[in-house]
DNA sequence: TTATAGGTGACTTTCATTGTTACATATATG
DNA sequence: CATATATGTAACAATGAAAGTCACCTATAA
């Protein structure tokens, strides 16, 4: 199936940055949830690598919730797929049997490939902050 | 499952180019299968894009086969991908209920920055050759 | 004590892609 | 023309990573 945890991701986290803007320092997984269309469970389990990474932190029990672990302006969209998606290349090589020039060592070429083209994704990734994103939103909003 | 189209269509590439630099002009789809350890009618459907982009030549009947359509070193690797995977970007955007700001404008923002993403990777296979490629197979099979 | 948060494990469901089989179509050759 | 053998393609089953669900555990404020 077609993985969608970073968009998912980036979701929660703009619904915290926009919560936050306005003065709710919280909020439950069952509102982010409803926010996403999806079970609060399935957000409870994306956000176990974001707060491992510290881009948010969990408080348990009753009054209990979800908050920023760091400013919306701090935290880049890199850090946020890296936290969700983690060392999984966006490409996988074919595993084929070695018999010949191409098929010994083509595997290894490919993964030299892939280690590029994830790097040059991330790169895209790293300077786009969370408030900038948000920012983003509000022009869009604005635009239509 | 994972795609792995594009790793595949690189190995039947090379293979061709190799063949081709020893004299070998054409492969049939069951030898390019023996090389990646498939079926040949998962081959030929793979040659289908390739063949369309003009990347390769197949001919018909008894003593047909498959060519490359032009030079090694005028084939890059982005060639190879697009024709291969198309217009299909790395990451699918989530389908949210619109709600509110962000439920509203994320959609649209996150299709904008899977498609820096994709052009980014697009740019990193963009100056290699497929002759460029078969050069880095012989110096990994020399330094190993 | 109770209400209500998040954390987690054991599932089932989903669905694009892989892989297979069978057969239609095209062509070189005797 | 018959035959051998190549590609083209349609229909189908298998695969597997992630999505999604449910039940229950743990933690905490009031």
């Amino acid at each position: 199936m077609i993985d969608i945890r970073f968009p998912t991701a980036l979701h929660l986290m703009l619904s915290l940055a926009l919560a936050h803007t306005e003065g709710v320092e919280q909020l439950s997984s069952s509102e982010l949830a409803n926010g996403l269309g999806a079970n609060p469970s399935l957000v409870r389990k994306l956000l176990v690598p974001l707060a491992s990474a510290g881009l948010v932190h969990a408080t348990y029990g009753r009054d209990g919730g979800i908050r920023l672990g760091r400013s919306a302006k701090s935290i880049t969209l890199r850090e946020i797929y890296s936290a969700v998606i983690g060392e999984k290349s966006l490409w996988a090589p074919r595993s084929v049997p070695h018999r010949c020039l191409v098929s010994s060592n083509v595997e290894r070429y490919f993964v030299g490939l892939a280690t590029n083209a994830d790097n040059a994704v991330l790169k895209t990734l790293e300077h786009k902050t969370l408030a900038d994103s948000l920012a983003e939103l509000r022009k869009l909003d604005a635009s239509k």
